[in-house]
RNA sequence: UGCCCGGUAGCUCAGCGGUAGAGCAGGUGACUGUUAAUCACUUGGUCGCUGGUUCGAUCCCAGCCCGGGCAG
């Protein structure tokens, strides 16, 4: 499906891109982040909320649909995207990276990944075919190849192999993607290059994938517990390398912060639980670092988490309540801060698209990110 | 008025001869392709009061004070 991602401006200064991705839901406008919709559900919010904060793409995951309640299921119930009622644009995980997070008594060979439920013991097969056949009956807009995630620090032969064995899945899935005409169709797959901490490898990685002209790549295995200089590095070492014309998602990442240096490195995507999940233990994002609402400091302040931020969180609420929702453990805690959170991501990538066509990317990410630091280590 | 039971951290309670613990609450931190409204750490105490026995008492004994129950 050719056209199907527009690159419509480069930064002068810094390697990074405003985008626009065209889906069967939608078009998408890059730099974006994702919320991440691990079992149908975006937690804590409804899809209008999601849409009124801004969210133009969500993500699904295969392993936990798969398990609970099932791809079939949700394909006869009229796709994923009826089942939940979101009728945006979706991107599916595989479901590689919980097969190696979560599943016991895991068995990795060439043909697929044998593994046990981790909610009833069960043991389940996934190998390309599956993984595409399950992304098909979800009707996913982006689907991700099976990989294989190395775990950090990580040998060199080890890696290598996870590499090799990742290759091989990702050229079944494309093919399995373009018999069965889920390509044909508009639907999208990404590949996914891994390489843990070894440029080499994942240098080769990008341009062996790169050569097999996927609609998208990924760069996975990181945030795996490696520090985050390592981390940034490694993402570094690797989209030089990734077709210029193609979008580029980082999986799993990051802090505010960290999403602003990976556009400058020229990333296009994102997803991450991190600001949904934070949301959830009473941690707010502001333009001057995190903020613990849970804190006794809040206890009488009147003030929103962030003054003059369009959201209905901020809008209406004062940090005394919401460190007392928090405290008292209601569940309009999660939903509120969830609110606040992706909004605040999401307000983030509008800013940097902005800021990308305006051609002053470079200098505003710098004064976004030293603001930014300098509160968190004044908070503390 | 008598008899019985109890008084230990902010709350609910454990401990019972060698100067105290838990859960919750409170405080702080963590959270990065979600098994997370989760997890970790942590501040709090003249063990009701006064005597006695003992090398040593939250613990045993006596009296008193305060709750609760039963009897009258």
């Amino acid at each position: 499906m050719p056209g199907h991602f527009t690159l419509l401006k480069n930064d002068p200064a810094t390697a990074a891109r405003r985008g626009r991705l065209t889906t069967r839901h939608g078009v998408v406008e890059t730099p974006v982040f994702m919320p991440v919709g691990t079992q149908g559900t975006v937690k804590a919010v409804t899809p209008v909320q999601l849409q009124e904060i801004g969210a133009q793409i969500i993500l699904g995951n295969t392993y936990h649909l798969n398990l609970r309640p099932g791809s079939e299921l949700i394909r006869d119930l009229g796709g994923l995207h009826a089942f939940m009622g979101w009728n945006g644009p979706i991107l599916t995980d595989s479901g590689g990276f919980q097969v190696f997070s979560l599943a016991k008594l895991r068995r990795v060979r060439n043909e697929g990944i044998t593994f046990q439920s981790h909610l009833d013991g069960a043991t389940i097969f996934l190998g390309p075919r599956e993984v595409m056949a399950i992304q098909r009956n979800l009707g996913s807009d982006i689907a991700m190849v099976l990989d294989e995630c190395p775990p950090w620090p990580c040998a060199r032969d080890a890696c290598r192999q996870a590499v090799e064995r990742s290759h091989r899945w990702a050229r079944k899935c494309l093919a399995a993607a373009h018999e069965n005409g889920f390509l044909a169709a508009g639907h999208h797959v990404f590949a996914i290059v891994q390489g843990s901490t070894f440029d080499d490898l994942r240098r080769e990685a990008a341009e062996t994938l790169g050569a097999l002209d996927f609609p998208g790549y990924a760069i996975g295995g990181v945030s795996v517990g490696e520090p985050e200089p390592e981390m940034l590095r490694q993402v570094a070492a690797t989209t030089p390398h990734l077709p210029a014309d193609k979008p580029r998602y980082t999986m799993g990442l990051g802090t505010p912060v960290q999403l602003l240096k990976m556009i400058a490195i020229g990333v296009d995507l994102f997803d991450c639980v991190l600001p949904t999940r934070v949301a959830r233990n009473g941690l707010a994002f502001t333009p001057d670092g995190p903020m613990n609402l849970r804190n006794e400091r809040f206890r009488t302040d009147s003030r929103p988490i962030v003054e003059g931020l369009d959201n209905y969180t901020c809008r209406h609420f004062s940090r005394a309540y919401l460190r007392h929702l928090s405290l008292a453990n209601e569940m309009l805690a999660g939903t509120l801060f969830t609110i606040h959170n992706l909004h605040f991501y999401l307000d983030l990538m509008a800013q940097a698209r902005a800021h990308i066509e305006a051609g002053d990317f470079d200098a505003w990410h710098r004064a976004w990110i030293s603001r930014y630091e300098a509160g968190a280590t004044a908070g503390r």
